[in-house]
DNA sequence: CACTTTTCTGTTATCGGTAACACGAAATAT
DNA sequence: ATATTTCGTGTTACCGATAACAGAAAAGTG
């Protein structure tokens, strides 16, 4: 490995130029600085993280909390982890993973935050580093999420382009602020459209929204669309209405929220709002780095929209062809 | 943070025998240990990872490696994650995942990778440091793996010993050491019981495999078992059996192959052979740490059972209460 | 008892960087 | 023209650990 020693040999300098060059440009003449960057690309030098750690006093080091129960992991948890990592990797940070078995954690320079429940918080507060919420909360805690209002409006605003007459919003029955805002988004677009709001709250398993429609099957009338907080959520309600005997997209349609590998499971295709979500994971992980090298300051939040992604259970819309 | 000087001093030794306490204790003194135990204890020193990690001429880094495209990446990847990042995190060490898209891979100390295909071995021989595969393979490279011939041997017992006349096998249509060891079990099962073989191969989605039965429905005959050598394709069984009206479990038993989440998704819950892919992740982080402290000789491989876990797909034996 | 060997602990140099200070040369001010 | 500031670079010390060597004390030997 050629050492920042080599390069200012090579270049006939001292070290001391060669890290300027590196991290302070417009301290060093021009000159020079061409010196040392072909004397860098003609050794391929590459800076060791360790020791640039070492002497920065930092540990190089994400950790990733991941306060819900692995059992109830969604899929989408691994994108979202490959976005944090590839992101990660590019700035020479590596990323360790904290679950809630671990107790006690070591070193590091920031956190990035996944699950957070409110009783989390108060915990949260002892943490000294930096740290980045993946989801919206209103704690004040810098964080990256889906404009989930914003997303649920724009399902209700398709479902009744498509002449769906019903429509009923199926949320999930946790008191968290992505939820709240899902619950807005169905609130406000039916307002907006002059409808009687139809609104329930499951735990988001898919069992408990089959289990949902079965025991209300009779109050369904065709022509309803069902606009689901989660595609956990929009495939028990698929399943129990073709149970049921009902026609989708027909008289049924259902919209599901996440699109990471459950709508795919379904069939057919769930019709779903799409997270970006290894995007959002490389926006966590720049805005955690951004607050590191900001000493912490307030770096604000980022809200991705979603992407409407149509499947089979909703309606094509006139003169459209599925593609 | 304490160091090790703050460590010595209490002592009143030399950072030097603190050092030693840590990493060659043999050397020192009872005595001496005891008190810088102590003085460790007392001032709560943690280690610089950094400072050890160049001292060493180490990153302190593991590289994850994923070569399959991401879209095809299983849920059990997350397991596989959070079991390596854990036991990581225990010795120190940090996590990089690396996917298809970084071409280029900066310093670690090891690679664990996954998702290998036979196109992959010789730009893997280009890696310097110690690696360790997840899936067995036959290039000499130390693996952790499931048992997988085994565990489709105990699932053709299992089904027959439920009293399923015919056994047919589901596997995936890739030319990989273990799909080939999952064909081997059931083809010496089949054999030990004497029985005709029915194998098919699929590519490893559920829709193939709902096409295959929608294709062959009338071949098949009731009381036959799929053992199917994932549980995206035993998805697809008992999606088409029962759109082509056949009754799960009574006339026809569907059992899978991994059993995690994909399992849960299913309705009714799939039989499946489960594998504890966080314990396999920490073996494999475990094997290359291992393998990195001997100098990157060869440490063996390590197989798991995977366990029968139960599900609504397979009859319940004579007696047995469904739990 | 003197002489070698072993055992234990401390000293020094080093890993590859960076900050803080030092110092000569050039630029600006008086 | 001299005093003062600015600029650009090199020197030194240090981040927190470890290996290699050094040297004193203890143990073993004849």
């Amino acid at each position: 490995m050629t050492t920042l020693n080599d390069v200012a040999k090579k270049a006939n300098v001292s070290k001391m130029t060669v890290s300027r060059v590196i991290n302070h440009p417009e301290q060093v003449t021009e000159e020079l600085r061409a010196l040392v960057h072909a004397a860098m690309k003609e050794l391929n030098y590459k800076p060791n993280v360790m020791a640039k750690a070492l002497a920065n006093n930092r540990t190089q080091i994400i950790k990733l909390l991941i306060l819900e129960e692995m059992d109830y992991v969604e899929p989408y948890y691994m994108q979202l982890l490959v976005g944090i990592a590839n992101e990660l990797d590019k700035h020479a940070y590596g990323l360790q993973l904290v679950t809630k078995r671990n107790t006690q954690i070591g070193d590091s320079d920031g956190y990035i935050v996944c699950g957070m429940r409110e009783a989390d918080y108060e915990w949260l507060n002892t943490l000294e580093k930096p740290i980045v919420l993946f989801g919206e909360n209103t704690h004040g805690y810098n964080f990256v999420d889906s404009d989930n209002q914003k997303s649920i409006e724009r399902a209700v605003d398709y479902a009744i382009s498509l002449d769906y007459e019903r429509i009923i919003f199926v949320g999930v029955d946790v008191n968290e602020p992505f939820a709240i805002s899902r619950e807005k988004g169905y609130l406000s677009a039916m307002e907006r459209h002059n409808k009687y709001v139809s609104m329930f709250r499951l735990e988001n398993r898919s069992k408990y929204s089959a289990a949902f429609v079965r025991e209300n099957w009779e109050t369904f009338v065709p022509n309803t669309a069902f606009i689901c907080a989660s595609d956990r959520l929009a495939l028990g309600i698929i399943r129990e209405v073709k149970e049921q005997g009902g026609s989708i997209p027909e008289d049924f349609g259902v919209i599901g929220h996440d699109g990471v590998f459950l709508d795919r499971i379904a069939y057919p295709y769930l019709t779903t709002l799409k997270q970006s979500v290894d995007k959002m994971g490389a926006a966590t992980a720049q805005l955690v780095l951004q607050k590191i090298n900001a000493s912490g300051s307030d770096q604000g939040n980022i809200l991705f929209d979603t992407e409407l992604k149509l499947g089979g259970t909703t309606r094509l819309k006139k003169n459209q062809i599925h593609t």
